[in-house]
DNA sequence: ATCCTATGGAAAATGATTATCTATAGAGAA
DNA sequence: TTCTCTATAGATAATCATTTTCCATAGGAT
């Protein structure tokens, strides 16, 4: 399969950059070779943490900072939570985030380069890179929570949270 | 002229929800419906503090929360520096960010709208809000620093930066 | 003027991320 | 295998943006 692939890339990766293969980064590596929920350093510290219950925090980050090195996982920032980690695909694209469950998903969407070239053709920037998030609800919550979207009140209004309170901003 | 009217509906808009204005927050409000460069709560402790020496950076957060309160601000958080602020003109819609100057602003596009409605139509999202930044290097920059593109290496590469480094993340 | 409450300011607290330090594990050479 | 050497893990402290607390005071109404 596909993701099993990406874990073998990614190996190959850290091999060609002499990068020394222990298991923890191994853990790390094949999750997130796997998730498509793009997880912040703590998830994948609790994730890690099942396998080898004497891992720390800092090895997550640091093992992030090689794939960030080698531009091999893309590190997404929101002004209320932690830092999400795409390295199934680190290559910019298009994400929906839903306002409910705050799941992250890519968006099955091409016509993005289209609309970089459209940008850059009337800006005269030289556009190299993009970050395209789209905040709804997605289907499932749609179903299964009606009146989410009857909550909403429109782009940043409601509580403002805590850095560390774990939910996405920015709705 | 228009930044001085949206300067005056945010003064209007503090008396609708019955907020006090004070000096401070006066100060605040004008700095930021002037401002197309979306500061951060630290550029605008700077150039608060030249009027009102004794101003506490707790008082822009706390006038920032207010307006996030009301909807009147929008919030960036990149996952390098720290969250810049856009208050004069709080939908969400596209910014241009120079990968060399660090410079936000905003970008002349109309098509957004489009955009959002085929990700909705493909996804089934109910799309509410988006965040659409393009990384690139401006046409000044492009000028003066001709090689700025030659040193970029793809997006995630590079130097680690600390989170107070006052530098954008993400090209 | 008086009272009441929201606000400003200073300082402490919080939490994500990074740096430091030391013991050890990995990789290669003998 | 055994020995070296260096990179890494883990624990802990440091950093820094952001939030909270606490109290004196300013704003606005009566």
């Amino acid at each position: 399969m596909r993701s099993q692939s990406r874990f073998e890339e990614l190996v190959s990766r850290f091999k060609e950059e002499e990068y020394r293969l222990t298991p923890q980064r191994i853990a790390v590596l094949r999750i997130l070779a796997n998730s498509d929920r793009h997880p912040s350093a703590a998830q994948l510290y609790e994730q890690v943490k099942d396998q080898f219950p004497t891992t720390s925090l800092a090895t997550i980050y640091k093992t992030l900072y090689v794939l960030k090195d080698m531009g091999e996982v893309r590190e997404y920032g929101f002004s209320d939570d932690d830092n999400r980690y795409d390295a199934k695909n680190p290559d910019p694209h298009p994400h929906l985030i839903c306002v409910n469950c705050q799941e992250i998903v890519d968006a099955p969407i091409a016509i993005v380069e289209d609309f970089a070239g459209e940008v850059a053709r009337r800006t005269g920037y030289d556009v190299v890179s993009q970050r395209l998030d789209f905040y709804g609800v997605c289907q499932k919550c749609q179903r299964s929570d009606a009146d989410a979207l009857g909550q909403y009140q429109g782009p940043g209004v409601g509580e403002a949270r805590r850095k560390g309170s774990r939910s996405i901003d920015q709705p």
